[in-house]
DNA sequence: CAACCTGTTGTATCATCGTTCAACAAGGGA
DNA sequence: TCCCTTGTTGAACGATGATACAACAGGTTG
């Protein structure tokens, strides 16, 4: 018969470095989900990646390397939905609904983001990067208002308008968060449009 | 000569139980403020509370015990400054102003909020402390618009104007907390009284 | 197929966490 | 003055944390 030693199977698959950070990002933010910032640990981040401890010391340097490599997704998820790079003529109507959409607000991503909140404020590098994020996605929250207001004058700058929007989103993520079944989507949605409509007058709703 | 043995001074000092535990959750709201819910542990509690590390077991049981003690309390500052029990009588304009003063917008509070809100999210006991406290305040903001509606008709539910308005509220502090300088005091008052005023019609904002 | 690069493993180490518990002592009552 | 209640201490313990590091092995290159 022929040497019947069957080469064992590879113990571990090796990944480029990139994918392998994309894969340890989204293990730490699943346990961020299911365990807040608790959940936020060596151990049960590489346990949920199926991957040995030192992993992210190797790819990331420190867990703190990690936390920001997570909120840097976190960030580049919401945007991508709620306000795309190409969205140029996409309208503030378009932004609402995005903002709205199942992929934002359903638990373990408002749970995620509470916890990342609660880091941000006290973790220099995060609130750095917090800036940097908060800009992109302030910048383009006033172009889409900037849109609708079309050159007419309105009593506020845009800019303005923009953080008391985003404050609002923010809010009704916060208590979504805590207590899904308080406010249901048409009142969110109506709360936003009373907000922006106090300031740019009537908006098209209807789609 | 007299005996020279003096009494050696006290070691510690007993205190009622009552007030050492509203000393030991101030310590415990101290380190949030300072450090996040990091600093939310038992030996730097104590050592802000200037205190042994057995104390906290003894008057709360356990750290857990300490947490829901520390998010009662929190909630009951922000009430007794925000919407006191005895304002059957105050009037939105006030809450509003209220909700602006110094003595909720500092940056330790900010931050301390911004850490409980993390634990609430992934810790069943807060949750249920937080349903308590948040219907509590709810019903007041819910009284005092009330109040302003004044028996017109509104194109909402005073219940929906009142969610809405504390997730604005909320976005608000949390925005602060993170970027203090982006909003103004000003802007801020303008932005709740936009929102409210979208629905109940014009308020006297000139107090 | 051999050599090398580097992604990956897993143990070892040290720090810190929450909790337990026996002993201590402050301070009021008899 | 003595006693007793109970607030308080502080060491001990096991669990778990992050990180360092030497050994290992996938998989590509020539």
């Amino acid at each position: 018969m022929k040497d019947n030693v069957k080469p064992p199977p590879p113990r571990y698959r090796r990944y480029t470095a990139q994918a392998r950070r994309a894969m340890l990002v989204d293990a730490a933010l699943a346990c961020l989900a299911r365990e807040g910032i608790a959940g936020f640990t060596i151990d049960r981040i590489c346990a949920q990646a199926q991957v040995s401890r030192g992993l992210i010391t190797h790819h990331f340097k420190s867990k703190e390397g990690l936390l920001v490599a997570v909120y840097a997704a976190a960030y580049d998820q919401m945007l991508e939905i709620a306000a795309p790079d190409h969205s140029d003529d996409a309208d503030l109507v378009d932004m609402v609904d995005a903002l709205l959409s199942d992929d934002l607000i359903d638990q373990g991503t408002l749970r995620a983001w509470l916890a990342l909140w609660g880091e941000v404020a006290n973790n220099p590098t995060l609130i750095a990067e917090h800036r940097r994020y908060y800009d992109v996605y302030y910048d383009r929250v006033v172009a889409a208002i900037r849109r609708a207001v079309a050159g007419r004058t309105i009593p506020i700058s845009e800019g303005t308008l923009a953080s008391i929007f985003i404050a609002l989103a923010d809010g009704l993520w916060l208590e979504r968060c805590i207590d899904p079944d308080r406010l249901s989507r048409s009142e969110v949605r109506n709360a936003c449009f009373d907000l922006l409509e106090a300031f740019l007058g009537p908006l098209d709703r209807s789609r």
